[in-house]
DNA sequence: GTGATAAATTACCAGGTAGTCATATAGGAA
DNA sequence: TTCCTATATGACTACCTGGTAATTTATCAC
């Protein structure tokens, strides 16, 4: 039980993890999951992505273990491997929502000056 | 009360704010506001990082609101805005634990066959 | 005012990566 | 086998960004 996990080479490793979703087009994707598994075409659909990126996107999603593979004969499903994805962007969208609510009081007050 | 506050531009948003996070120096600095504020000379000698190197993380920590400034005479202290911070990497650490825990038992069966 | 120190900024370079196009691989049907 | 479709991969370019050095700004002491 570590009460303090976060060496430097933890340091690095987390922040590789944050990379992969520091990307619209791939939070896109893992949005697009969010109801169900996909597959590719299905996804080019829905994400707008075309073929080549959307394949690129979704290998990275793998190696990091965002998302699982199932093939059902020439079609390949990816489906969420974590739903901690969306605790993550939740509490995102939180400091998102009070950046946002300061940011307009100080207008209001640059306003009033 | 939006459901699903998931549109594109917030996803964009979503991910800068991701990216700002995505960077091992930025965390080690984070990192090292965790038991208090500190000017930018300590930060230095804590985190190893140069002045002007901390100093572009700085703004950008700070620009997004994750780090708070007050001047004292000659020193800026910064301080960490929003402790949510250390819930992400929570996440992040509890998805690695399990990423490296299937694959050392995927290592495992390897070995064994 | 001058000098000293703290922090920010600018200009630059180097490495990384998203996007795209073309090609390769793989599975199913005929 | 050959053809077709689904997905992956390689090469390439363009952009972005982290690190560094030099400079600038700001505050205090004298």
């Amino acid at each position: 039980m570590k009460k303090k996990p976060l060496g430097p080479d933890l340091l690095a490793r987390v922040a590789d993890r944050f990379k992969v979703l520091a990307e619209p087009a791939r939070l896109t994707v893992l949005n697009a999951l969010r109801e169900g598994p996909l597959h590719v075409s299905a996804l080019m659909d829905k994400t707008g992505l075309n073929q080549a990126n959307l394949s690129k996107h979704l290998q990275l999603l793998h190696a990091h273990g965002y998302v699982a593979r199932r093939r059902q004969g020439v079609f390949i499903h990816y489906q969420l491997a974590d739903n901690s994805v969306f605790a993550l962007c939740d509490i995102m969208c939180g400091q998102l929502e009070r950046k946002l609510k300061v940011e307009s009081s100080q207008l209001k007050l640059k306003k009033a000056s």
